[in-house]
DNA sequence: AGTATTTTTGTAATCGATTGCACTAATTTA
DNA sequence: TAAATTAGTGCAATCGATTACAAAAATACT
């Protein structure tokens, strides 16, 4: 159990008061070369290590960031959350951890214990129930940068970076309707859900902007699950007029609807092409890979770190407030390409 | 910019001592029940927030805890990450995630940085390339607890929780066996890392436990990769006599095996059954599903969780040094299921 | 040499909360 | 009623580092 060595520890071995051996270790200017080259070697040879809480207590910046998601372990968060880290930790912050479970009551105790603890800014990707932002503004009110990535709220004065949802529903039908695909329905998730509404407004951009009449029949709300996948397919193909192409907002629900369209003896793509979005993992691995939008999640959590730098180093009177949109990228596979 | 109400703000209006208002605020005995309610009461009138930092800096425990892992978006470790976070966070501890990118240098730097940020604990799971342990003793030093998790070191004083890879491996292996597997070949890791080196003793275990002689041959050393499973199998197929049986010590591996034998028109699982480890997500979402070991993550994320608490709130003299080990479960799919 | 300037160092307050010790007020006991 | 307890508060130090201001030392200048 070895004692931690302070500066007041080396203050008096070396006979010199701590206010001195502080300045020293700060490359103060105003401290003479050869005490400071004193103090560093003492301070070496002690061992010591600076007390980081409390400078923390002294400055008011713990070197700390909080990054609040619906669950660390889904893929496309976790990769956020490398790329966050790996901007951060270079310039000297550790990144702790919070999950919403996707209740904004957690959300709510998230951001205030991470207020609390002071941590020097907050990422968050908000959970599907969130509607008001009263306690989101909380970080504005103390100061506290805050950036949102992926599923963002309009709040003034707080930064975001996200994809182009719009612009990924746009390339993956059009994608479809390239392929020869005239009859695309469209699996969204929550339409209340920012990324959701676009994604679907991008699909129906994408048909009109190439003379398709969008179907309403053909847009239905489907969970991002396998099973819901399985059951929409179910749904539309109770009606004459089956569609020849899913584009799905989810991989899961894509994943479910081949499963279906395997089982009902329906060729993919020949047949019916599918398209999913998230780029997750398993998609590529398939025996029959799935296309998908891929959300660029490390790059996400680089850039939303260094716009959390860009404020906190910029001149903190000049608050900014940068939206950044990123581009999606179309992996196409097997399952919508039929030119191989 | 709301300025930060603290306890001198609440004693100044009440015109008691900031001692009082501390005590009060503390559930202390000695306090009377009208000024511990008058102080309540004004605390939450004026918005009053702990400082968490100066109480810290006071008590010198942080209520944070630091989770060392080579990568946070590998699905196992994020999946270990949530669970020590969901078990903690009821607890008031905030979990700061690092990764090592499998270097030691990193380990050695991250432990340091976490030891000088005064967290309570330390979660980590060593790099591939650890081999000297000098760096993890500091915590032990510092009287830090640190729990390992899934890769372990042996260090003296330190807890851990792992699965028990040989289990698993002599899991699988019976399995296969029991399909009507003879010829089992066996993908392992790099064996100078005990967990492959446990599954790859379970594997010869469970062929001497039911009579099988193992085939030096058919212990094949193949990185976590995808296109290693495939290069394995060529390799496996150049001689004439060929196994019936895969046993993976990787998905990924299991996957490439999967692909490169339906390539070669070999049936699975009635020619070639195969099985994984790691219960990677994607195992289950395949046309045909790959058995695979499962390593409850999340509950080793629990359990270790646990095992730090106990050493914290137990009798702090008593050093604990527990080892836990978890069964793994074997998830059977059509990868290897003859009985269908 | 003596004063003005500049460098270098020290003193003490500060960041906010906690706590041992001392002290006053209230209560009990003789 | 006086003495002895007990309850309730306050004072001041502490955790470790930083920093405005003051003071001392070193250097420059007339």
């Amino acid at each position: 159990m070895a004692e931690k060595v302070t500066i007041y520890d080396i203050s008096k071995k070396l006979k010199i008061s701590a206010a001195t051996v502080s300045r020293a270790l700060n490359d103060n200017p105003k401290i003479s070369e050869k005490t400071r080259e004193l103090v560093l070697k003492t301070a070496a040879e002690m061992n010591y290590k600076q007390n980081r809480l409390a400078q923390a207590l002294k400055s008011g910046r713990t070197n700390n960031v909080g990054v609040i998601v619906p669950y660390i372990n889904r893929s496309f968060f976790s990769s956020v959350i490398r790329g966050i880290e790996e901007e951060l930790s270079p310039h000297g912050y550790h990144v702790i951890i919070c999950q919403t479970h996707e209740d904004v009551n957690n959300e709510i105790k998230q951001i205030d214990t991470l207020l609390n603890t002071q941590v020097d800014g907050i990422f968050m990707s908000v959970a599907k129930t969130t509607q008001d932002t009263s306690h989101i503004k909380k970080a504005l009110v103390e100061n506290t940068p805050l950036v949102f990535f992926d599923r963002k709220k309009e709040v003034k004065g707080l930064s975001s970076v996200v994809i182009d949802d719009f612009k990924g529903g746009y390339l993956a039908t059009e994608h479809l309707i390239k392929q020869g695909c005239k009859k695309i329905a469209h699996f969204s998730g929550d339409l209340n859900v920012g990324i959701y509404k676009n994604r679907h407004e991008g699909y129906l951009k994408a048909l009109k902007d190439n003379g398709i009449t969008p179907l309403k029949r053909f847009s239905l709300q489907v969970n991002s699950k396998l099973e819901s996948g399985i059951s929409a397919i179910k749904d539309l193909w109770e009606f004459d007029e089956k569609p020849d192409a899913i584009f799905s907002s989810s991989d899961y629900a894509a994943l479910g609807a081949i499963q279906e369209l395997k089982q009902m003896g329906i060729k993919i793509p020949e047949d019916v092409c599918v398209v999913g979005f998230s780029n997750e993992p398993f998609t590529k691995y398939m025996e029959l890979p799935i296309t998908s939008v891929d959300q660029t999640p490390l790059e996400m959590g680089k850039i939303a770190a260094q716009v959390f730098l860009e404020q906190i180093e910029g001149s903190q009177t000049l608050t900014v407030e940068k939206q950044v949109i990123l581009a999606p990228k179309l992996f196409v596979r097997n399952s919508s390409n039929r030119n191989l």
